[in-house]
DNA sequence: CGCCAGGGGAGCT
DNA sequence: AGCTCCCCTGGC
């Protein structure tokens, strides 16, 4: 169990900013995470945060997972003084981080993302864990589960994930998992492919579409340049960039961005949006 | 109860 | 480029 200070970090923000959908808020101040195979519990009092786990596995693997690295006032610091919406929705959110998540995990899960709904998407996704998952067990003895891998889907029926309630986007998933499986797409490669070639490529997938292909780029990839224009993206570009929003000014980075429009217009303040 | 939208994309025309 | 359909739960 280890204490950080940690500036511009926001374990509530980043758990409702909809990147990471195995992220939880288990109380007040408490919150827990599954990555890959591993388990951590956390508590945030303002600008400190306890990691229950050691040193060790911090620095190995969470540091980097919250992208604690780097310093996101650099970020916000290039915002446009005049812009009073960009200022705006980047101070409401400025405890967001955009994750290093897993490229198999972030695939799937913004397959089942689309015309969906954040608490539906949750489920589906514990659904698919429980049913095709490694079981776990934590330190408590509670047990959880691994996100399935590509082998324990690709043998599935298309129709077979509608049991964990995905409806039209499980012949997605399994159709994917075996495009994977069979080496048509190489993970390893689209991981070493610089943002355009990935996007590209991610979006022969089947199910896959652009903002699906950014999603994956922004999430997993850490592309910070991917811009994922949904709903209510696109409902906040006509209301404040009726002329495109200023990719030239925040080049390398509109990803931080968009997140920080998005965190804003699904929880920011109405009046002056 | 009914209704509607939800972090889209495929497969048509 | 524009249209329809895909599925079904949460939220109102």
């Amino acid at each position: 169990m280890i204490k950080k200070t940690i500036h511009n970090f926001s374990l509530l923000q980043i758990c409702q900013s909809g990147q990471c959908f195995r992220m939880f808020q288990e109380s007040d101040n408490t919150y827990s995470v599954i990555a890959n195979t591993k388990y951590l519990e956390m508590e945030q009092h303002g600008n400190s945060v306890i990691f229950h786990c050691d040193e060790e596995e911090f620095a190995g693997f969470w540091m980097k997972y919250f992208d604690l690295e780097n310093d996101y006032s650099v970020y916000m610091e290039q915002i446009n003084p005049r812009d009073s919406y960009l200022l705006h929705a980047a101070a409401f959110g400025a405890g967001i981080r955009i994750l290093r998540q897993d490229l198999w995990e972030m695939i799937v899960s913004f397959l089942i993302s689309q015309q969906n709904n954040i608490t539906r998407i949750r489920r589906c996704i514990q659904n698919i864990c429980e049913c095709y998952g490694e079981q776990q067990m934590n330190a408590h003895g509670k047990t959880y589960y691994a996100f399935p891998t590509p082998q324990s889907l690709a043998g599935l029926e298309e129709d077979a994930l509608k049991e964990c309630n995905l409806g039209y986007r499980s012949k997605y998933v399994v159709r994917t998992a075996k495009s994977i499986v069979s080496g048509e797409l190489d993970l390893d490669e689209v991981r070493r492919m610089p943002y355009k070639k990935a996007k590209e490529e991610l979006m022969k997938l089947f199910g896959v579409g652009e903002k699906v292909a950014d999603c994956i780029c922004l999430f997993a990839l850490h592309h910070l340049q991917a811009f994922p224009i949904d709903t209510h993206i696109s409902q906040a570009l006509e209301k404040h960039y009726k002329r495109g929003f200023p990719n030239r000014r925040y080049n390398g980075y509109q990803g931080v961005m968009q997140q920080y429009i998005f965190y804003y217009e699904l929880f920011g303040e109405r009046f002056d949006k």
